[in-house]
DNA sequence: ATAGGGTTAG
């Protein structure tokens, strides 16, 4: 189970899949979009649906202060006005998203002695389900009961809703559950494709496509919805047979895909590197009359720029404004961290300008893409103009544009500046986050700043960011380079008192650390524990302590643990070879050395 | 006559 924000994209080993590919996929892209104008422009103009304006008397709200005004006055008529019309008002206030204000305005009410009805308490509901506070909404239901009202299952979805915007899934699930048993209110096919959403953004997958199984078997239909979101949770998960799979079942029972899903199996394929498959899936959508959108489109531009193939995403731009469909900010940031990416910055900013020109708002993201281009490229300054930029345009900063000028004042040496702009950061309010700490923390570690680097760790230690175990592997790194082995060692050993484990990586840097200080007996006992606890060692330990052997004049033992390499089967690396031409160039080489190597 | 719920792209 991994979850969504660890799952990692397309890998580059798939590379070599890319090669031959600019013809094949332009060609039948161009096809493609033919076929698209084709049926486009044969279709009649679609009717507009003509939206009946009914009069109602509302009073004239526009804003959040007319609404208190408004409901204010209502309060001093007589008689008072009937519920329906304070209802009326406090659904304004929550088109404006101000659910407190909302949830304040109920109080008022009943504080006047205005009953509540089954719309009021449903709207209450959903406000505090908005505000994060269930306990008041899983009230705000008990009140349901006590009043009479029966809720249906649109108030029971509001609430599994609410469980899942506090990422409590089981919760949720226990809710539903209890619906399913209950019998009063059945469950619907939104209560189930809510939940179904909760399991893949947990990334269990597996739980979701059971649930689907289980709402077949109570007799609740599953529709292209809760199809389409386990699909595109498998492919997130690069499980494309898997998705590929669970599409061809939902057309054998009847359901037709929409372009939703098509989006995301173009996505789950391009992340692969597999142009052909989308450009199929593509032709496959379009002879369905399911017309790929703007998602669509940027999908495939996306995963172009991300793999560097600029030309070929711009040729699927022009091809997507030849089919009249507008680019929006999505598809131009695609396309500047595209050129960020390669380092041509001036074809970025050139697409940024474009952005501007067309009308579109860049926002934070844009600015993120381009200060983060800049600082790679260690135009810090550049960056810094960007950052102030923003501001100025309304946008302020988040915590991603401060974490990549922060990392890139310390991959540059300004160590204050790197520090002044984390001050500012924590003026702001919650925005430091573990990646804050992470990227000052190496910071400081790779400019020598070890104390300053321990004050920041007790600091962080002390807030409720959580910790993690990258934390400490970049402060033991930073410590044992320093030659600090000792306040490396114990960090390395307060460890499980923090409840976190080493990983291999840890124990990496921590036997690197003591085979710098000669300390290889400690060294190898470490190498062997990280098998004890379930690390099995990697090349990469291998080589560690391998190397810590050679430069200690331990060949025999260097030897014998390339010996011991080779029959777990590990394949030396170019690291491994390196020891192994300096092991050969040792006076004392042991003859079963040259046997090993061949 | 007033309410509330689910799927795709950076």
């Amino acid at each position: 189970m991994v979850p969504k924000m660890m799952r990692f994209t397309a890998s580059s080993c798939y590379g070599s899949r890319l090669r031959g590919f600019p013809c094949p996929l332009q060609s039948s892209l161009v096809a493609v979009a033919n076929d698209y104008l084709a049926t486009f422009h044969s279709q009649s103009a679609l009717p507009v649906k003509s939206t009946k304006t009914e009069q109602r008397r509302l009073p004239k709200v526009t804003n959040l202060e007319d609404a208190f005004n408004v409901f204010d006055e209502m309060l001093q008529w007589r008689p008072l006005p009937s519920i329906v019309r304070f209802t009326q008002i406090l659904s304004q206030v929550v088109k404006f998203k101000h659910y407190s204000a909302a949830v304040s305005l109920s109080n008022q009410m009943g504080a006047s002695g205005i009953g509540a009805d089954a719309f009021t308490l449903a709207i209450v509901i959903n406000c505090f389900c908005h505000l994060n506070q269930m306990g008041f909404g899983l009230s705000v239901l008990g009140k349901f009961f006590k009043l009479g009202f029966e809720p249906d299952a649109a108030t029971f979805n509001t609430l599994i809703h609410g469980f899942l915007l506090e990422d409590r899934v089981a919760d949720a699930a226990g809710l539903l559950e209890k619906l399913m048993e209950s019998g009063n209110c059945k469950p619907n096919v939104i209560t189930f494709g809510m939940l179904v959403k909760g399991l893949c953004m947990k990334g269990y997958n597996n739980a979701a496509i059971h649930l689907l199984k289980k709402m077949e078997e109570g007799g609740c239909r599953p529709d292209v919805v809760v199809y389409s979101t386990i699909i595109d949770s498998l492919c997130k998960d690069t499980l494309l047979v898997d998705a590929l799979n669970l599409f061809s079942e939902m057309i054998s029972k009847g359901i037709a895909p929409n372009v939703i899903t098509y989006t995301s199996l173009i996505n789950g394929v391009c992340r692969l590197g597999e142009w052909k498959e989308a450009t199929r899936l593509l032709k496959e959508m379009v002879s369905k009359s399911i017309f790929p959108d703007a998602h669509t489109f940027s999908v495939f531009i996306d995963a172009l720029c991300k793999e560097g193939m600029i030309e070929e995403a711009n040729s699927v731009f022009e091809m997507m404004i030849q089919v009249d469909i507008e680019p929006n900010t999505i598809t131009y940031n695609s396309i500047m961290d595209g050129y960020c990416l390669r380092g041509e910055m001036g074809k970025a900013k050139k697409v940024f300008e474009l952005l501007l020109n067309k009308g579109f708002v860049a926002d934070a993201y844009s600015y993120n893409i381009l200060i983060n281009g800049y600082c790679k490229c260690k135009r810090i300054d550049e960056a810094v103009v960007l950052f102030k930029e923003m501001s100025c345009k309304g946008l302020s900063p988040d915590t991603i544009s401060y974490n990549t000028l922060i990392d890139g004042f310390c991959k540059v040496g300004r160590i204050p500046d790197a520090q002044n702009l984390f001050y500012q950061m924590k003026a702001c309010g919650d925005l430091p986050n573990l990646w804050t700490y992470a990227i000052l923390l190496d910071g400081l570690c790779k400019n020598q700043k070890l104390s300053l680097a321990m004050e920041y760790l007790r600091e962080l230690e002390g807030k409720k960011l959580g910790l993690d175990i990258v934390i400490y592997n970049i402060l033991i790194e930073g410590l044992s380079i320093a030659g600090k082995i000792d306040c490396a060692r114990n960090l390395f050993c307060s460890l499980s008192s923090k409840g976190l484990q080493p990983i291999g990586w840890t124990y990496n840097i921590m036997i690197s650390g003591l085979c710098n200080e000669g300390l290889i007996n400690e060294a190898e006992k470490l190498f062997k524990e990280t098998e004890e606890k379930g690390c099995s060692p990697d090349n990469c330990t291998y080589n560690t302590i391998i190397r810590g052997f050679i430069n200690n004049n331990e060949t025999f033992r260097a030897m014998g643990l390339i010996q011991q390499m080779v029959e777990m089967g590990f394949s030396a690396d170019a690291s491994t070879v390196e020891l192994i031409v300096d092991l050969l160039s040792k006076d004392d080489v042991h003859p079963a050395l040259l046997t090993l190597i061949e």
